[in-house]
DNA sequence: TATTGTTATACTCTATAACTATA
DNA sequence: TATAGTTATAGAGTATAACAATA
């Protein structure tokens, strides 16, 4: 997204009117999404690693054995997507799946050695990325709030 | 996105354990984003109006005759992208070009009469949209409050 | 040379239908 | 019949390069 700041100066002098767009909770919403997403790949760029297979990950290594697609369904994934995910991260040695010996049909996943390892080191990533962003906010306190706000709506 | 509660009951009475998902910033930023674009697409199934065309019906609204770079640098559209949005806005007979008399290069954007009154229906039920999820948060205090705490995230 | 609008193109994310193997 | 994983595919949204017209 460029970067640009609400009533900036453009149009040679003129200050552009964004209208009610500026207590718009959808657009505003997503402005702040796109700047937190735009300093998660910053903060991730040499892993690659994209905020689907940061949330994968963490879920997978909390919850060792659960099946793809309640995976999938907790963190919003359609289970024909998740697939790719899935893939990618047992290529990169991080996760596996096995088959249930109970029901041959599902693939329950776990993380590898190197995927746990490989997640610790993440959190340490993301905490920094995290703390950059409580900062903004002001604080934890601040940063309890929003979640709190975030949750109403979520829920 | 999958309708799903946070730490809800799946995998035959086990809970799944979101680790620190929960207090993930751009997580619960992306999550309650969605939310909110989902009613909003709901709100606008009848017109077909996608979040992009409202922003910049309000934009040019407010600011008749800004070139189509300007309203695409103010709302972060790449003024690639921004030639179908212009085009789809005028063909449905809502915006119109009218190439800049003092610089043949550009093209200035306006409501026809037909667009003004538009948006005007537009933001009715916009608003219907957004007092939901202002009650949804507890109330203008806390609608403020959140546009606040997303404003130091995005500036 | 630089800028505006445009076209073409590619890449990511998301959504849906249909297949397979198992139950 | 139903479910889990998979494949194929299509549609948004977004990003980049290059071109024509104009400055």
């Amino acid at each position: 997204m460029a970067v640009f700041e609400q009533d900036e100066m453009q149009n040679d002098g003129r200050r552009i009117d964004f209208s009610i767009l500026v207590e718009a909770i959808g657009y505003q919403l997503r402005r702040a999404q796109l700047t937190v997403f735009q300093d998660f790949h910053e903060s991730f760029a040499n892993e690659g690693l994209r905020p689907a297979d940061f949330s994968v990950l963490l879920v997978v290594s909390a919850n060792p054995g659960l099946k793809q697609s309640e995976v999938a369904e907790a963190l919003g994934i359609q289970r024909a997507n998740f697939v790719a995910i899935a893939d990618s991260l047992e290529q990169r040695g991080l996760a596996e799946r096995r088959k249930s010996e109970t029901d041959r049909r599902v693939q329950a996943l776990y993380l590898t050695e190197r995927g746990e390892e490989f997640a610790r080191g993440m959190l340490r990533t993301w905490r920094i990325h995290e703390d950059r962003l409580v900062e903004k906010l002001g604080g934890p306190a601040e940063r309890d709030r929003l979640l709190e706000l975030l949750g109403r709506i979520t829920r």
